[in-house]
DNA sequence: AAACCGGGGAT
DNA sequence: ATCCCAGGTTT
């Protein structure tokens, strides 16, 4: 959970979270859709599958049991060489190393490398630095923690508080003053921009749902029937790329939202259908169905909202 | 090696 | 508006 998500972010899932799936038999159990549904909200949901992935795997493979060393860790779907590390040591005390964005940022200025915070070479280095603290250490797993601990509160991206810096007389950034340039940021490609033509489909107190591709932004998740394009379209392509007639197609509203790799314009049309296949949900399905968070809110403000049957 | 995958906080 | 976040998998 906190792979890529800032740690304030995941506290407030977590406990709840846990207390859903407390082990990798419960998590196993209750089968991937569930747990993609309980993610809703946090993004990357591909981590929740392989999360569900990695319970099933515990369960067949260490009877349960999250194994305790780093190899059998990193086997694990999901795993990488960050979480099994985390794992090993701050749970099992192994000395193994870790390297975050926090670690990175600090490794890079500790010995100031004037590099991309994504350079392959810098990432190399800090593994090794990461490697030599975590050998040295008396806890491995609070070397560990101390070190994003310092990238995350004390050696911040922007404005790093060196005058606080525990470390400050160790550091070659802070003694050529050149900490708050270090390191150089990582290229970013420009968003691509998406138009989403969400449509909404009611009969009785239902609401007409389906499943986004199982590639793709927002794969496997749920959402109101949609056109994606590129481009802008008109009524009449919007109408025959769902697949499927409806009658009075009618835009009710546009917003837009930005994600790190897209900007995704909606434009929220309504319609009538004689169409009958399909999911056509009641609120409490809905509820249980995973959905993108903008399609969420889409869905509980044009749906569910007090003024009509269903509500 | 590069592309792909959310959503929100901090500045 | 920009940069980043306790990254991993796929191509």
């Amino acid at each position: 959970m906190l792979q890529q998500t800032q740690a304030s972010r995941v506290a407030e899932r977590f406990e709840s979270f846990v207390g859903r799936f407390p082990d990798a038999r419960t998590m196993a159990a209750a089968g991937e859709n569930v747990v993609v549904a309980a993610w809703e909200g946090l993004g990357y949901y591909r981590r929740a599958r392989l999360l569900y992935a990695a319970a099933v795997r515990i369960c067949d493979v260490h009877d349960g049991e999250v194994p305790s060393s780093t190899e059998a860790l990193l086997a694990l779907p999901g795993i990488g060489r960050y979480t099994a590390g985390s794992i090993a040591s701050i749970a099992f005390d192994c000395r193994t190393p870790i390297v975050d964005g926090n670690v990175i940022r600090v490794v890079a200025r500790l010995e100031a490398i004037d590099a991309a915070a994504d350079d392959p070479a810098l990432v190399k280095r800090c593994w090794e630095t990461a490697d030599a603290l975590v050998g040295a250490a008396k806890s491995p797993g609070v070397l560990n923690e101390s070190l994003m601990e310092l990238g995350a509160t004390v050696c911040t991206p922007r404005l790093p508080s060196c005058d606080r810096c525990p470390v400050q007389t160790c550091c070659a950034a802070f003694r050529s003053g050149r900490a708050a340039s270090m390191p150089r940021p990582k290229s970013r490609p420009a968003r691509r921009i998406v138009h989403l033509y969400p449509v909404v489909l009611r009969r009785d107190d239902r609401v007409l749902l389906r499943q986004r591709p199982l590639r793709g932004i927002w794969a496997g998740l749920w959402e109101l029937p949609s056109v994606e394009s590129a481009d802008p379209l008109e009524v009449p392509a919007i109408a025959s790329g769902l697949g499927f007639k409806v009658d009075d197609l009618r835009q009710v509203e546009t917003f837009k939202r930005l994600l790190t790799h897209r900007e995704v314009h909606f434009h929220v049309y309504e319609a009538s259908t004689r169409i009958r296949r399909g999911h056509w949900c009641d609120r409490v399905v809905s509820a249980e169905l995973a959905m993108a968070k903008p399609m969420r809110s889409l869905v509980d403000r044009r749906v569910w909202a007090s003024d009509w049957p269903g509500g």
